[in-house]
DNA sequence: ATCTAAATTCAAAACGTTTTAAATTGACTT
DNA sequence: AAGTCAATTTAAAACGTTTTGAATTTAGAT
């Protein structure tokens, strides 16, 4: 279906919003008449232009405040293509509603931008294609820049947004040195900080229970996993590493069948990539009869999303901690620099995460039995 | 075929893909010179308009589908008042970042109105005043309506909205009566059939572990507790009713002081007014000792929100149902009748919740032990 | 007072759409 | 063939802002 028969009916009501035009919010004609000015002038005045005189300034702006002035953004955007506002374009996923992760991201970011007056579009995606919605708002033309967030292997939604040349940060990266802006956490060297803490505790037989393959993040994971594993001379297994949802279900399932080979043969320690996957693998661990830290370690990664959280489980959990929360608002900012300009290279900024070692990780069970 | 050509020309950055893509998006004025037609024929054909002849209609059709033409928002807005844009306006409130249902709503939300080609604009309030963001989003003149959630007693919002004459549907609603457009549970015979279900269980010292005092849809589990516990000739004490946030922490801390109560003063069931609370419960029980059903039947409602499940607890929750889910579609869509001219009153919804009996309850233990 | 340059201000065009009122076309009557 | 009425189409005026290029005022120097 092409737009046309909806707008008929969404347009042509007029009762519905004409109301919009009674609250009291004034033009730049209105204030320009007030004052007997040209509203050129009053335009210049509250846009800060060098060339109004400062007696000239302060009374439109005194009259602009009086007389409850706001600009009409659609106006704005239509002659400066500006539109004060930036998008969000999440994709629906099966069990995409439990990423409980996205509303703190949400939340925060809505809140740092309004403070610079920009308004979040957030829609959510259904399409098979993910670059199609991109496309979709661009030539709707209401936004000027994006958030893309949770990026793929080789996600083509960036490869599409720098080709149309449109303003974009990406929670995350795609590689290891990007041309995007984006704010990232360090997941390679989480995953390390965690081999080493384990290794240090002469763990062997360590396994990793990854998020999804397909992204970005969780192969960074791996190559730190991997990285760090060979510095310390410790062999991974090829069933000892797996992917799949961040769910408390996810980690459970996968726990379990870890947790089923014998005892010299199963993982002494269990890395896993978020909260979520460690209260599964808590449980697991709990119907499988072994006890925590003394017959399994775990330790995992904390984005310290309020609803799994790490410290009020038994035991309570050795992490890596980054707060989630502490990425929206360099995110909003970059994306606020590059539409004022600001080259994509320039804004790039990789974060560490924090260890934090509790209750869920000790010494491995052979070298207590040696 | 169609596709396939085009990401041949995107991976390849040739010439024919920017000036397909990027810059050149069709404007009416274009597709009127390509068909030397005036831009207000173009502009009828594509609005559905009668007057228009329907060989017209089809070939500017085409062409604006060949020329990828989509309307300009901001055009629109600037003639028409609308914008093809809603808001929803959530405060952030301590504790909120937690509410996953919230990203649910969302979800659902802008899905369903997507469909329609409308665009949801979503922002975070910091504001004590909760009426002030709704003022200044009005008075920027950006959005056609609102989607309210989470209504407080005596909502100040609602009362603003419906003199400022804006559209807006409110998830849930703040008295038996109102005027507003709304889709809600009823939450009073939600927790009638809760009290039901236990007193038919033989159980007589029922508490209520309610959401947040403040909350529109709290007074109305209590209204219908209240009225239920009468009606079964029950009586309800004082300190077996509270009120707090909807998180397992809080279940958790309320449970507990509930449960240190000797055993012919303590509850013998709870009713929890969302399965996080009932989480905490559970929790509680355990540290207390006690077995559920055995000693303590624990009921509650459960949105199906994915995050804090009902039915892999242990043992599985008896819940009243009704999915969160659910209730995006028909609010979205009584915000676009309500666009469309619709009376509030017409757009008024309720839903039933549905009991579902799992391993949570059971008989009383004095009518065991009688 | 006159001239010049700088400092202000202004009128008008533009952005892309919808809509009003007027103009054109076409089909039927006579 | 001319006249009438309906069916299409069009030109132009909005909507509220920014910005360009020109016009005016002011100040400074002669």
């Amino acid at each position: 279906m092409f737009l046309g028969y909806l707008w008929l009916y969404y347009y042509r009501n007029e009762p519905a919003f004409k109301t919009f035009w009674n609250l009291n919010v004034a033009t730049l004609k209105d204030i320009s008449e007030e004052l007997g000015l040209s509203v050129a002038t009053v335009s210049r005045a509250l846009n800060g232009f060098p060339e109004v005189s400062e007696k000239t300034r302060e009374l439109v702006e005194q009259t602009a405040q009086r007389m409850n002035y706001r600009p009409n953004r659609a106006a704005q955007k239509l002659v400066s293509g500006r539109s004060g506002m930036v998008g969000m374009l999440v994709p629906l996923q099966p069990g995409m509603s439990a990423e409980s992760s996205l509303v703190e991201v949400i939340m925060g970011l809505s809140a740092r931008l309004a403070e610079r007056d920009i308004d979040l579009v957030m829609q959510v995606i259904l399409d098979e294609d993910p670059v199609a919605p991109y496309r979709r708002m661009i030539s709707k033309n209401t936004l000027d820049g994006f958030i893309l967030n949770a990026p793929q292997v080789s996600d083509p939604r960036i490869a599409f947004l720098q080709q149309a040349k449109v303003p974009f940060v990406v929670h995350g990266r795609i590689d290891d040195d990007p041309t995007h802006a984006f704010y990232d956490l360090d997941n390679a060297d989480a995953a390390a900080q965690a081999v080493n803490l384990l290794a240090d505790l002469g763990h062997q037989r360590i396994a990793f229970i990854n998020g999804p393959e397909s992204a970005a993040f969780a192969n960074q994971r791996t190559s730190g996993f991997n990285a760090a594993m060979r510095t310390r001379m410790l062999s991974v297994q090829a069933d000892f590493l797996s992917y799949g949802e961040n769910t408390r279900a996810s980690g459970y399932m996968r726990a379990l069948s870890l947790l089923a080979l014998p005892p010299d043969a199963r993982p002494t320690a269990l890395l896993c990539a978020s909260t979520a996957l460690a209260h599964g693998v808590l449980r697991a661990a709990g119907d499988r009869g072994l006890s925590v830290p003394k017959d399994l370690s775990i330790i995992c990664h904390d984005d310290l999303v309020p609803v799994l959280t790490s410290d009020d489980t038994n035991p309570p959990l050795t992490v890596t901690k980054a707060a989630l929360s502490l990425a929206c608002a360099p995110l909003a900012d970059k994306l606020i620099a590059l539409l004022n300009g600001a080259s994509p290279v320039e804004q790039q900024t990789t974060e560490r995460a924090e260890l934090i070692v509790r209750q869920s990780t000790g010494p491995a069970p052979w070298s207590i039995g040696a």
